[in-house]
DNA sequence: GGTTAATTGAAAATCGTTTTCAGTTATTTT
DNA sequence: AAAATAACTGAAAACGATTTTCAATTAACC
């Protein structure tokens, strides 16, 4: 990870290690803002926008997915499998899964067929209850 | 549409029909402030507030639906099949063509025995050229 | 026509995020 | 090891989108 930083051209600074130890403490996805609060624990005098731009880099670097949840407020995940994948996440406490094979080929072709579309890019994710906060609501 | 409204104890101002005017005239996802835009042509001293407050009563009543665009800002859709669907959007005009058989079923099924999560959603996009912007970039 | 509760628009507040800038720090050069 | 350089930092301000507040207006019902 140290070194995808250094591949990238960036310094490596007390605050970029620290983001990424808080970074990699969350089993959840978080927000910067929650972010900026772990670190600031350890880093008190950190800036809330050096973490926004801290965690930008990490993800151009691969090192994070960027999650779509309503309310607006920006989301990462720190990114397990490497290549093309999606999420399952509980709508009840965040926690996520990840899932490689989405078996959209097919669709995509028929799609692009119909319409005519060069398609590029597909977004699919899964909500749902993971299977503790599911037990719990009864 | 005009029921719609009626039906869920919304007063009929001439602002709302304004609003829906607005909205069906647009064949791409629009933003609350074009739609003020458009509006404040016709009705000058429209409130931005208003557009906002108006969109959300016509989403909620099921006559918009909700895109997920890069960028943050809001963007809307009116709503065409009444029933489950998806979008395939371009992303160079913003055209949207809906599609209401995603074939998901299965490979829901598959994750939630994999991964014990009682599955409640889905959300699903593709993106690509439609074929008017695929042809003129060339 | 009068009453009432919903709706409106302007302004201010709020939220999350980005920009600016002068001072600091990691890395490279000597 | 010290100097040079370019990247990085944090505070404050700017920013854009959205929401709240509130007093005035208006559609719907009697």
């Amino acid at each position: 990870m140290i070194a995808a930083l250094r591949q990238g051209g960036f310094k490596l600074t007390s605050q970029r290690q620290a983001v990424l130890r808080a970074v990699i403490s969350f089993r959840s996805p978080f927000t910067p803002l929650e972010v900026y609060e772990k670190v600031a624990e350890e880093v008190p005098n950190i800036g809330l926008v050096t973490v926004y731009r801290t965690l930008e880099i990490f993800f151009k670097l691969g090192l994070l997915c960027e999650l779509y949840r309503e309310g607006g407020a920006r989301s990462y995940i720190v990114r397990r499998p490497s290549g093309h994948h999606h999420h399952l996440i509980c709508s009840k406490c965040g926690k996520v899964v990840d899932f490689t094979d989405c078996d959209l080929k097919f669709l995509e072709e028929r799609l692009a067929k119909e319409t005519g579309f060069k398609i590029e890019a597909h977004f699919l994710q899964f909500q749902g209850l993971c299977p503790d906060c599911h037990r719990a609501r009864r």
